[in-house]
DNA sequence: CAGTATCCATTAAGATACTG
DNA sequence: CAGTATCTTAATGGATACTG
């Protein structure tokens, strides 16, 4: 829909770092929101108004934006049911799940890079919490 | 130097997600260059120049924006020798090494995607290599 | 309920010229 | 060499109203 201006520097950088598989990985699952929602659906399936009231200050328009995102990338699967009112449900893929491990890692990396650098948080915090 | 809106929802829900240790982290190392340039440094110390050459297409200006913001966050040092003509050598901290283990992780992750998504590179490569 | 469409605001990234 | 400064473009994020 948007204009492609695929010969940018922007655009050719960008594909030339999508070939690091780490910079890919990262763009996989970079962005504001994607984290955020793939963890309210570790170990749940949730429909389209559970997620938004459960990642909390996200407008639909960016929850559907990275849910097609994720939907596509094979890190989501969207069963629509065909009642009325709709009812869609949104789960992760196992590529998904394997990916959990990692980001816990990555948490906790998060949480000691802050106490070392002093940005700890005002209060206490356990693992995985997010509200 | 850049005006801030500091109530705008857009700072407001960056603060909310950086509560969160994940998103924090994936903060800290996100954006285009960052880990590209952490890569670099890895069981190295470079200078900037050095650094240009190996990232490779990264302007100054986008190479020392996120030197500095890697600088600010703890995550390479910098030391500037008093010598003419100027030298400034970057390494990484021991913040940054810790986190090393993590980004092989996402590495594999990463390649394993693009095998079962069929986004297969056009030619095989090793883990660890990222022109 | 589960989205779309439209428009606007903010941030990220790049080109280029210049300086201590 | 190691940056700054300034300007432009591209991408992301948000508000609001509307629809099947």
């Amino acid at each position: 829909m948007g204009k492609r201006k695929l010969e940018s520097t922007n655009m050719i950088n960008e594909r030339h770092l999508d070939e690091c598989d780490l910079s890919y990985a990262l763009r996989k699952l970079g962005g504001r929101w994607k984290i955020l929602i793939l963890g309210k659906l570790e170990n749940k399936t949730l429909r389209f108004k559970e997620l938004k009231e459960r990642v909390g200050n996200i407008t639909e328009r960016m929850l559907i934006l990275q849910l097609k995102e994720l939907e596509a990338d094979g890190l989501v699967t969207r069963t629509a049911h065909p009642v009325v009112p709709p009812r869609v449900d949104y789960e992760l893929t196992q590529l998904a799940i394997d990916s959990i491990p990692i980001w816990r890692l990555l948490e906790v990396w998060g949480a000691q890079h802050r106490n070392e650098t002093g940005n700890s948080l005002p209060y206490p915090k356990e693992v995985g919490s997010c509200d």
